[in-house]
DNA sequence: ATGGTCGGCAACCGA
Protein backbone atom coordinates (compact mmCIF):
# COMPACT_ATOMS: atom_id res chain seq x y z
CA UNK A 1 0.00 0.00 0.00
CA UNK A 2 0.99 3.49 -0.91
CA UNK A 3 1.09 5.86 2.48
CA UNK A 4 -1.58 8.18 0.88
CA UNK A 5 -3.74 6.31 -1.50
CA UNK A 6 -7.01 8.29 -2.71
CA UNK A 7 -10.19 6.15 -4.66
CA UNK A 8 -12.87 7.88 -5.88
CA UNK A 9 -16.07 6.55 -8.10
CA UNK A 10 -17.83 8.23 -10.32
CA UNK A 11 -21.11 7.34 -12.27
CA UNK A 12 -20.56 8.92 -16.09
CA UNK A 13 -23.69 8.53 -17.92
CA UNK A 14 -21.46 7.63 -21.23
CA UNK A 15 -17.74 7.90 -20.57
CA UNK A 16 -17.75 9.64 -24.29
CA UNK A 17 -19.92 12.15 -23.82
CA UNK A 18 -18.54 13.22 -20.27
CA UNK A 19 -15.36 12.75 -21.61
CA UNK A 20 -14.09 16.57 -21.25
CA UNK A 21 -15.22 16.48 -17.29
CA UNK A 22 -13.87 13.16 -16.41
CA UNK A 23 -10.41 14.15 -17.68
CA UNK A 24 -10.54 17.85 -16.01
CA UNK A 25 -11.66 16.05 -13.15
CA UNK A 26 -8.33 13.64 -12.98
CA UNK A 27 -6.32 16.56 -13.64
CA UNK A 28 -7.78 18.64 -10.79
CA UNK A 29 -7.90 15.90 -8.20
CA UNK A 30 -4.84 13.81 -9.49
CA UNK A 31 -6.66 10.52 -7.26
CA UNK A 32 -4.39 7.10 -7.74
CA UNK A 33 -7.91 5.11 -8.53
CA UNK A 34 -11.20 6.14 -10.30
CA UNK A 35 -14.17 3.46 -10.74
CA UNK A 36 -16.01 4.72 -13.26
CA UNK A 37 -19.51 2.80 -14.14
CA UNK A 38 -22.24 3.32 -16.96
CA UNK A 39 -19.57 3.69 -19.60
CA UNK A 40 -21.92 3.27 -22.36
CA UNK A 41 -19.22 2.47 -24.51
CA UNK A 42 -17.82 -1.37 -26.03
CA UNK A 43 -14.58 -1.76 -25.41
CA UNK A 44 -13.38 -0.65 -29.40
CA UNK A 45 -15.01 2.73 -28.16
CA UNK A 46 -13.36 3.00 -24.99
CA UNK A 47 -11.14 6.44 -25.05
CA UNK A 48 -8.32 4.61 -23.33
CA UNK A 49 -6.15 7.10 -25.00
CA UNK A 50 -7.09 10.39 -23.48
CA UNK A 51 -6.00 8.70 -20.30
CA UNK A 52 -2.55 7.19 -21.36
CA UNK A 53 -2.09 10.95 -22.21
CA UNK A 54 -2.53 12.29 -18.61
CA UNK A 55 -0.61 9.38 -16.56
CA UNK A 56 -3.40 6.91 -16.22
CA UNK A 57 -3.47 3.44 -16.95
CA UNK A 58 -7.04 1.80 -17.11
CA UNK A 59 -8.79 -1.60 -17.42
CA UNK A 60 -12.44 -1.85 -18.72
CA UNK A 61 -15.53 -3.44 -19.92
CA UNK A 62 -18.50 -2.58 -21.89
CA UNK A 63 -21.45 -3.24 -24.14
CA UNK A 64 -23.82 -1.25 -26.67
CA UNK A 65 -25.67 0.90 -25.27
CA UNK A 66 -26.25 0.12 -21.37
CA UNK A 67 -23.61 -0.33 -18.36
CA UNK A 68 -19.91 -0.41 -19.24
CA UNK A 69 -17.12 -0.27 -15.87
CA UNK A 70 -13.53 0.55 -16.02
CA UNK A 71 -10.95 1.20 -13.20
CA UNK A 72 -8.50 4.36 -13.81
CA UNK A 73 -5.07 3.86 -11.70
CA UNK A 74 -2.25 5.86 -11.94
CA UNK A 75 -0.31 2.90 -10.34
CA UNK A 76 -0.10 -0.62 -11.96
CA UNK A 77 -2.95 -2.66 -12.11
CA UNK A 78 -2.70 -6.02 -11.34
CA UNK A 79 -4.97 -8.98 -12.23
CA UNK A 80 -8.10 -7.02 -13.28
CA UNK A 81 -11.45 -9.25 -13.97
CA UNK A 82 -14.60 -8.77 -14.81
CA UNK A 83 -18.21 -9.97 -13.59
CA UNK A 84 -19.48 -12.61 -10.55
CA UNK A 85 -18.58 -16.49 -10.57
CA UNK A 86 -22.31 -17.30 -11.55
CA UNK A 87 -24.46 -16.87 -14.82
CA UNK A 88 -25.28 -14.16 -15.62
CA UNK A 89 -21.91 -13.02 -15.34
CA UNK A 90 -22.58 -9.40 -15.81
CA UNK A 91 -19.24 -8.09 -16.72
CA UNK A 92 -19.85 -5.21 -17.88
CA UNK A 93 -21.62 -4.60 -14.11
CA UNK A 94 -18.01 -5.35 -12.02
CA UNK A 95 -14.65 -4.69 -12.20
CA UNK A 96 -12.17 -6.20 -9.98
CA UNK A 97 -8.13 -5.27 -9.67
CA UNK A 98 -5.66 -5.26 -7.13
CA UNK A 99 -3.36 -1.92 -7.46
CA UNK A 100 -0.65 -1.20 -5.03
CA UNK A 101 -1.68 -4.04 -2.60
CA UNK A 102 -5.52 -2.98 -2.28
CA UNK A 103 -8.32 -4.54 -3.94
CA UNK A 104 -11.09 -2.65 -5.66
CA UNK A 105 -14.03 -3.96 -6.30
CA UNK A 106 -16.03 -1.63 -8.55
CA UNK A 107 -19.99 -2.19 -9.37
CA UNK A 108 -23.08 -0.61 -11.44
CA UNK A 109 -25.93 -2.22 -9.24
CA UNK A 110 -29.26 -3.20 -11.02
CA UNK A 111 -31.27 -0.01 -10.99
CA UNK A 112 -34.19 -2.61 -10.55
CA UNK A 113 -37.28 -1.00 -12.60
CA UNK A 114 -40.43 -1.31 -10.24
CA UNK A 115 -40.70 -3.41 -7.06
CA UNK A 116 -42.95 -5.83 -8.78
CA UNK A 117 -40.71 -6.69 -11.74
CA UNK A 118 -38.96 -9.38 -12.55
CA UNK A 119 -35.75 -6.60 -13.00
CA UNK A 120 -36.46 -6.08 -8.87
CA UNK A 121 -35.87 -9.50 -8.18
CA UNK A 122 -32.82 -9.93 -10.10
CA UNK A 123 -31.90 -6.46 -8.37
CA UNK A 124 -32.04 -8.43 -5.06
CA UNK A 125 -30.79 -11.60 -6.28
CA UNK A 126 -27.39 -9.67 -7.94
CA UNK A 127 -26.96 -8.70 -4.29
CA UNK A 128 -26.67 -12.21 -2.80
CA UNK A 129 -24.82 -13.15 -5.87
CA UNK A 130 -22.17 -10.65 -5.01
CA UNK A 131 -21.91 -11.18 -1.27
CA UNK A 132 -21.03 -14.90 -2.34
CA UNK A 133 -18.35 -13.47 -5.29
CA UNK A 134 -16.77 -11.37 -2.07
CA UNK A 135 -16.93 -14.41 0.47
CA UNK A 136 -15.52 -16.56 -2.36
CA UNK A 137 -12.65 -14.12 -3.17
CA UNK A 138 -11.74 -11.89 0.00
CA UNK A 139 -11.83 -11.81 3.74
CA UNK A 140 -13.01 -9.19 5.84
CA UNK A 141 -9.25 -8.84 7.25
CA UNK A 142 -8.25 -7.69 3.66
CA UNK A 143 -7.52 -4.15 2.37
CA UNK A 144 -10.95 -4.39 0.31
CA UNK A 145 -12.82 -1.51 -1.17
CA UNK A 146 -16.43 -1.79 -2.76
CA UNK A 147 -17.36 1.08 -4.33
CA UNK A 148 -19.53 1.85 -6.90
CA UNK A 149 -23.33 2.89 -8.17
CA UNK A 150 -25.08 0.67 -5.50
CA UNK A 151 -28.68 1.89 -6.24
CA UNK A 152 -29.53 1.92 -2.85
CA UNK A 153 -30.69 4.96 -0.41
CA UNK A 154 -29.54 3.61 2.96
CA UNK A 155 -31.90 6.02 5.25
CA UNK A 156 -33.82 8.84 5.58
CA UNK A 157 -30.92 11.16 5.61
CA UNK A 158 -29.95 9.93 1.65
CA UNK A 159 -33.07 11.01 -0.51
CA UNK A 160 -34.50 14.00 -1.28
CA UNK A 161 -38.20 12.68 0.29
CA UNK A 162 -38.01 9.12 1.69
CA UNK A 163 -41.68 9.20 3.08
CA UNK A 164 -42.86 9.31 -0.79
CA UNK A 165 -40.25 7.13 -2.01
CA UNK A 166 -40.23 4.30 0.36
CA UNK A 167 -40.90 0.84 -0.89
CA UNK A 168 -39.27 2.57 -4.72
CA UNK A 169 -36.75 0.30 -6.24
CA UNK A 170 -33.78 2.27 -4.51
CA UNK A 171 -35.24 2.78 -1.31
CA UNK A 172 -36.92 -0.15 0.06
CA UNK A 173 -36.75 -2.77 2.72
CA UNK A 174 -35.39 -5.85 0.65
CA UNK A 175 -32.65 -3.93 -0.92
CA UNK A 176 -31.89 -2.23 2.82
CA UNK A 177 -31.56 -5.90 4.00
CA UNK A 178 -29.52 -7.42 0.59
CA UNK A 179 -26.98 -4.17 1.26
CA UNK A 180 -26.87 -4.93 5.55
CA UNK A 181 -25.92 -8.42 4.67
CA UNK A 182 -23.11 -7.62 2.53
CA UNK A 183 -22.21 -4.86 5.15
CA UNK A 184 -22.73 -7.37 8.03
CA UNK A 185 -19.99 -8.86 6.39
CA UNK A 186 -17.65 -6.71 7.25
CA UNK A 187 -17.55 -2.97 5.22
CA UNK A 188 -17.61 0.40 6.71
CA UNK A 189 -19.72 3.52 4.82
CA UNK A 190 -16.85 5.81 4.75
CA UNK A 191 -19.20 8.88 3.78
CA UNK A 192 -20.73 8.11 7.03
CA UNK A 193 -17.57 7.97 8.93
CA UNK A 194 -16.80 11.34 8.94
CA UNK A 195 -20.59 12.81 7.98
CA UNK A 196 -23.66 12.38 9.68
CA UNK A 197 -25.38 15.23 7.91
CA UNK A 198 -28.74 14.38 5.91
CA UNK A 199 -28.82 15.95 2.30
CA UNK A 200 -25.63 14.78 0.95
CA UNK A 201 -26.26 13.94 -2.61
CA UNK A 202 -24.22 11.89 -5.14
CA UNK A 203 -27.72 11.65 -7.61
CA UNK A 204 -30.29 13.81 -9.18
CA UNK A 205 -32.59 13.13 -11.72
CA UNK A 206 -32.42 14.59 -14.43
CA UNK A 207 -36.34 14.04 -15.06
CA UNK A 208 -36.89 16.70 -12.34
CA UNK A 209 -36.61 20.16 -12.94
CA UNK A 210 -33.56 21.93 -11.12
CA UNK A 211 -33.40 19.09 -9.25
CA UNK A 212 -29.35 19.59 -8.54
CA UNK A 213 -30.45 23.26 -7.85
CA UNK A 214 -33.23 22.10 -5.64
CA UNK A 215 -31.31 19.40 -3.85
CA UNK A 216 -34.49 16.80 -4.72
CA UNK A 217 -31.10 13.73 -4.96
CA UNK A 218 -30.13 10.66 -3.56
CA UNK A 219 -26.77 8.99 -2.42
CA UNK A 220 -26.29 6.42 -4.30
CA UNK A 221 -22.81 5.83 -4.84
CA UNK A 222 -20.40 4.43 -2.40
CA UNK A 223 -16.79 3.55 -0.85
CA UNK A 224 -17.22 0.92 1.58
CA UNK A 225 -13.85 -0.28 3.05
CA UNK A 226 -12.81 -3.53 4.66
CA UNK A 227 -12.18 -2.71 8.27
CA UNK A 228 -8.34 -2.76 8.18
CA UNK A 229 -8.85 -0.12 5.64
CA UNK A 230 -11.79 2.15 6.79
CA UNK A 231 -9.30 2.60 10.15
CA UNK A 232 -6.97 4.24 7.81
CA UNK A 233 -9.88 6.41 6.25
CA UNK A 234 -8.62 10.16 6.90
CA UNK A 235 -11.66 11.76 4.70
CA UNK A 236 -14.73 10.47 2.52
CA UNK A 237 -16.20 13.65 0.09
CA UNK A 238 -18.89 14.08 -2.02
CA UNK A 239 -17.52 16.50 -4.75
CA UNK A 240 -20.21 18.80 -6.91
CA UNK A 241 -17.56 20.45 -8.96
CA UNK A 242 -18.12 18.53 -11.71
CA UNK A 243 -22.49 19.58 -12.02
CA UNK A 244 -21.12 23.17 -12.45
CA UNK A 245 -19.30 22.45 -15.86
CA UNK A 246 -21.27 21.88 -19.20
CA UNK A 247 -23.48 19.16 -19.83
CA UNK A 248 -22.44 17.19 -16.26
CA UNK A 249 -24.04 13.65 -15.23
CA UNK A 250 -26.74 13.20 -13.38
CA UNK A 251 -23.99 11.37 -10.40
CA UNK A 252 -21.08 13.49 -9.09
CA UNK A 253 -18.07 11.90 -8.01
CA UNK A 254 -17.13 10.32 -4.23
CA UNK A 255 -13.54 10.70 -2.91
CA UNK A 256 -12.43 8.36 0.02
CA UNK A 257 -8.48 8.73 1.71
CA UNK A 258 -6.90 6.16 2.88
CA UNK A 259 -3.41 6.88 5.06
CA UNK A 260 -0.93 3.95 5.82
C1' DA B 1 -45.96 19.28 -10.38
C1' DT B 2 -48.66 11.45 -11.06
C1' DG B 3 -44.56 15.42 -14.77
C1' DG B 4 -40.00 15.71 -16.57
C1' DT B 5 -34.44 14.92 -19.37
C1' DC B 6 -30.64 12.66 -20.72
C1' DG B 7 -27.41 9.11 -23.78
C1' DG B 8 -27.09 5.75 -27.16
C1' DC B 9 -28.33 5.10 -31.42
C1' DA B 10 -31.41 5.23 -34.89
C1' DA B 11 -37.10 3.10 -32.54
C1' DC B 12 -37.27 3.05 -28.37
C1' DC B 13 -34.85 1.36 -23.78
C1' DG B 14 -32.89 2.40 -19.46
C1' DA B 15 -32.17 5.57 -15.67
Amino acid sequence: MLEHMKIASFNVNSIRARLPIVTKWLNDNQVDVLCLQETKAQDKDFPAESFSDIGYNCSFKGQKSYNGVAVISKHKIENPTFGLDSEPKDEPRLAAARIKGANIVNTYIPQGFEPDSDKFQYKLNWYDRLLQYLDKHYKPGDLLVWTGDLNIARDDRDLHDPEKLYGSVCYHPDVHKALNKIMDWGFTDTFRMHCDEPAKYTFWDYRLRNAFKRNLGWRLDYIMATKPLADKCTECIIDTAPRQLERPSDHTPIVANFNI
